[in-house]
DNA sequence: GCCATCTTTGACTTTCCCTGACCTTGATGT
DNA sequence: ACATCAAGGTCAGGGAAAGTCAAAGATGGC
């Protein structure tokens, strides 16, 4: 008995295998109707196995014409992306820790050293306010996470 | 399916890029006759999609001979990033509003395609997680404050 | 059988878009 | 000056999405 979320997972996978671009625009109350379950249930779906650590972005819009974008990247087993978002970047990843992987980043060739600059920039205790260690920690991983995802896309295509 | 406002606001910036001065003098009940609904609307537009953090300034005038006039904004060489924009930022940037700077930035030359979208996508919504949108907002503000005065630097040096 | 983890549900919230009723300002003719 | 007309402005409200969160239920490993 496979479970509804398994279920679901494996239609918005097929779904995704007919777009040729490997992006797919549906709505989410579609999705839920067809399965007969809440709204919400997409959700739970969307963020337990669209991560971009599992090699997905998504993207919603709300309000009327609201949609769920999902982007599929492809993404090859033995690439140094792949590597960082799975076994360097966790869910927790400090300010000295970002700095390591943008500098690897860059000698590996796969950002430019401005951009390695802008993101240390961007990713600093000091620049991340108002939070706890563990939530700037925390909400860097997801920066980086998301970061790593779009840089896989873009040598790719 | 694109929403009206987004045609609207194709629309006007189609209309801005025809006029040579970056200046588009027009009337707000033409617009709306145009696309066939309310006036407001495109108050709506207007306040939504051509805010100075933006890029773009606008000014009106009522009673007879009234019209709406929009300004692009351009960014001369010897311009100072940060005072041009540090106000517009402010302490609090929506998504929306980030999106909006960084194509600017993007449009004006002071980065690059890739960068606009890198920074894109570390700055939305459901990539700063585990926080009320107030204090969502408000780190994207630091962010790109930072941001900003980074490209200033880099500019000039 | 017990505990941890994963799943499912639904009540409530937020965002975005669009409309219409009513208000304010500026130009013009007398 | 004043009346009138011709703009544009404001604001509250409603509808159409999607988001959040916590509680309840199911499952599986030991």
């Amino acid at each position: 008995m496979s479970s509804l979320s398994k279920q679901i997972e494996e239609y918005i996978k097929a779904l995704l295998e007919q777009e040729s671009g490997g992006v797919l625009e549906i709505q989410r109350n579609i999705l839920s109707e067809y399965f007969h379950c809440v709204p919400s249930q997409i959700n739970y779906v969307l963020s337990t196995r669209f991560t971009p650590v599992q090699g997905y972005l998504v993207e919603t819009r709300r309000g009327g014409g609201g949609f769920v974008r999902i982007v599929s990247l492809q993404l090859d087993e033995d690439d140094d992306i792949q590597d960082a978002l799975t076994d360097a970047v966790g869910d927790m990843l400090t300010q000295k820790d970002s700095e390591g992987l943008t500098a690897y980043l860059y000698q590996q060739g796969i950002i430019s050293q401005r951009e390695m600059l802008l993101l240390n920039g961007i990713l600093k205790d000091r620049v991340l306010t108002g939070m706890e260690k563990g939530q700037r920690d925390s909400v860097r991983a997801s920066m980086v996470q998301h970061l790593l995802a779009m840089l896989n896309m873009m040598r790719h295509t």
